[in-house]
RNA sequence: CGCGGGGUGGAGCAGUCCGGUAGCUCGUUGGGCUCAUAACCCAAAGGUCGCGGGUUCAAAUCCCGCCCCCGCAACCA
């Protein structure tokens, strides 16, 4: 029996998942689920990645032990996946006993071949920020959150990279199948070719990771850390026949922005500790909503448990892979999101089954059995079973799916040509009547084992109303079968039609493009989500769900969700009055304005600032055109060190509000106001 | 000359590696049907495939140049 190992990236655990992380795992789920379909021995592991100073921070924000903290994310991750039915066999933590074994038994093998030096980093280190510091950093030589900076020359530990470039060549040289899809490969071979450094591979004074074998002082780089999960999840360094079983990973899923520490630090690490590589890479894309960046202060950072909220798991996981191209960039929006599902699942599939079953009532009373031969439907659903099958092997996740919605599209046209109805009155036909009912229920048949790895609970149900005979079909089961008997079940639409509202837009879900069609900057008061049950019309709006024959199926609606932890704002970064009346904040009048050459964001001024007048540079390019600030009253840091940028000489900082994501705008004043007065 | 990606009917996308009928979904228009969730089926309209050159019998696809957009990187004081 072949045996498949794939993983997704494991996450930060620094805030709840949201869209872009969801859509990893049940692109990958999917891919498991294939496998598991195809009869594969498969082994689908995902988990969270904890040892990062930011997950050390957070928890210390929220005054919490930063390991119970990261046990709280655990829940909060897993319940998440759960309720998208995200298939995992096993969930791994960076702090779990296994994965700190394995952590230092790799890098004592790494150590072994000669691979580890020490060497040494030196600069400015603010205690409070747990960072070091550029000099351009510092205000007046200190620290502008935390004051006093001491020198430090930390020892490090440092991985050979730049020896492995060439054995990395060679490798995407004789493996293009490597790393997939093709940009990411071409990105990666530019990298390689471009030379390799060495990398540190430790952080020295923190207790917060797993400590270098060999210099216990010393804790593992959270990167070399979090990669080796792979490895640990299948027992490397504690069980050698589970992991001689599992490695090499047959499939790494990731996104994009990491494709370079998973195609070239993590292979050279394998290569140096003499363990075989993953056989694929594949460097998914990102997730958009809206045509724009998921950012949480322009409002578009969607909650996946928002999105199954009203219509279960599957129609999302259904748009997720059959609208995005596996591998390239998406985008989510809820009224594409609501078109799919009426088209493709109230319209098509969900219509089917409901056309079926009350034909297989009404003319047959609920039992079809084969009569004669079958018509050109059997053709045009082996192909695409074969199709499908085909896709899927190289990850075409749309592909594949669009297969078997080639077969439900046959049978509504197959319908439509065979006119049924016709055939009912007349007497002379009933075998052929028979016999075209019973290809319509084959042809459901088919297509909803095709659709199980993409809607599990759907599917399954489905299934069960066509009078699929076996209990866990697998892929051979999606063979065309003229024979047997068929109880087809009745039952509720499987997808109700979402109906347009008088605002169609107005749903509960509809906030995201409102604000981004009306009032793209205006999300401050963002109404809170309560508003959701009043537009669920009674219980029925719930899908497939109803009755899970497969019981994996989460309920639609889930129980108010553990609360989240908001963050609560930290009285200990407040600052003391004397500390903000040390930053001289001023009106300033611009008096003449260029963009810098070469550059995106600057735009180079001359302000009178009352007292005096100052060149300054200012990352507003994006945002303005010179014309429009010449004249403009503006608000300025008065007191901030000089700095050089692309050249220039900056003497001061113009105050402007920063969207993330978005481009600044300037701070300006209600009435006329002397340039020179000061701002408090 | 920093790296990479993209520009295809009204909208969103596929096709580009391996030249030859420009495909899909939605929307629009007209028609059909009644088994079904006002769903389904058929047909039509709608495209200078960013712009300009070149190679070729033939270019969305290959080559050269240019314009525009988006990520990343470097400056966002």
């Amino acid at each position: 029996m072949s045996r498949f190992y794939l993983t997704t990236a494991i996450d930060y655990v620094n805030s709840r998942p949201h869209l872009g992380t969801a859509y990893e795992k049940i692109a990958a789920d999917v891919i498991a689920r294939y496998r598991r379909l195809t009869g594969a021995d498969t082994r689908f592991v995902m988990g969270n990645d904890e040892h990062s100073q930011n997950v050390y921070r957070r928890a210390r924000e929220l005054g919490m032990d930063p390991l119970a903290y990261c046990d709280r994310m655990e829940r909060e991750f897993r319940d998440v996946w759960d309720r998208l039915d995200v298939s995992y066999d096993d969930f791994i933590r960076t702090t779990q006993p296994r994965h700190r074994t394995a952590v230092q038994t790799l890098v004592r093998r790494i150590a072994e071949a000669g691979d580890v030096y020490e060497g040494f980093y030196e600069g400015w280190y603010c205690v409070g920020c747990e960072a070091f510091k550029q000099d351009k950093d510092l205000v007046d030589g200190k620290c502008p959150l935390h004051g006093a900076v001491e020198w430090i020359r930390e020892k490090n530990h440092f991985f050979r990279l730049s020896k492995y470039r060439d054995r990395l060549q060679a490798h995407f040289a004789a493996h293009p199948e490597f790393l997939v899809p093709d940009v990411r490969r071409n990105e990666i071979l530019r990298l390689l070719d471009a030379g390799l450094e060495d990398i540190s591979i430790s952080r020295a004074g923190q207790a917060w990771g797993i400590p270098l074998p060999h210099d216990p002082d010393s804790v593992t780089y959270v990167w070399f850390d979090a990669l080796i999960n792979y490895a640990s999840a299948v027992g490397f360094g504690q069980d050698q026949a589970m992991f001689e079983r599992w490695w090499p990973a047959d499939l790494h899923v990731i996104g994009k922005d990491i494709t370079r520490f998973h195609t070239v630090i993590w292979p050279a690490m394998l290569m140096s500790a003499g363990l075989p590589l993953p056989r694929q890479v594949f460097g998914h894309g990102f997730m958009t909503v809206d045509g724009q960046r998921m950012s949480k202060t322009l409002g578009t950072v969607i909650d996946p448990v928002e999105a199954i909220a009203q219509l279960g798991p599957d129609p999302l996981r259904l748009y997720l892979v059959k609208e995005i191209t596996f591998g390239a960039d998406g985008d989510f929006s809820w009224s594409r999101f609501h078109e799919r599902y009426n088209v493709d699942l109230a319209n098509n599939l969900g219509n089917l089954v409901s056309r079926i079953a009350a034909m297989a009532e009404k003319y047959r009373g609920g039992r079809l059995q084969p009569a004669e031969s079958p018509g050109r439907l059997a053709d045009v659903a082996t192909a695409a079973v074969s199709a499908y099958r085909a896709r899927m092997d190289e990850h075409a996740l749309e592909e594949g799916v669009a297969a078997a919605f080639r077969v439900i599209d046959a049978a509504n046209e197959y319908i439509a040509e065979t006119e049924p109805w016709a055939l009912a009155r007349d007497d002379s036909r009933a075998d052929r009547l028979t016999q075209v009912l019973f290809d319509v229920a084959e042809a459901v048949r088919l297509s909803a084992i095709l659709l199980l790895p993409v809607m599990p609970a759907s599917a399954a149900e489905i299934l069960r109303r066509i009078g699929e005979p076996s209990a866990r079909p697998t892929l051979d089961d999606a063979a065309w079968r003229n024979a047997g008997e068929r109880v087809i079940a009745k039952g509720d639409a499987l997808w109700p039609r979402l109906e347009p509202q008088k605002n169609a837009e107005k749903d509960s879900h509809g906030k995201t493009q409102k604000n981004t069609e009306q009032q793209p900057q205006k999300n401050a008061e963002q109404q809170p989500q309560k508003n959701t049950e009043k537009h669920r019309p009674d219980g029925r709006r719930k899908p497939v769900t109803d009755e899970p024959k497969d019981s994996a199926a989460p309920p639609a609606s889930a129980p108010a969700a553990a609360a989240p932890a908001p963050a609560p704002a930290p009285g200990g970064d407040r600052i003391s009055i004397d500390e903000f009346m040390k930053i001289d904040l001023r009106v300033a009048k611009v008096l003449t304005a260029e963009r810098v050459p070469n550059s995106r964001k600057l735009m180079k001024l001359q302000i009178d600032a009352g007292s005096e007048q100052r060149t300054l540079v200012a990352g507003i390019a994006e945002a303005y055109e010179p014309e429009e600030l010449v004249g403009r009253t503006v608000g300025i840091v008065f007191n901030l060190k000089p700095a050089k940028l692309m050249g220039i000489e900056s003497n001061g900082m113009i105050l402007a509000a920063s969207p993330e994501g978005g481009k600044p705008v300037l701070v300006g004043f209600d009435r006329e106001i002397a340039p020179g007065s000061r701002i408090r």
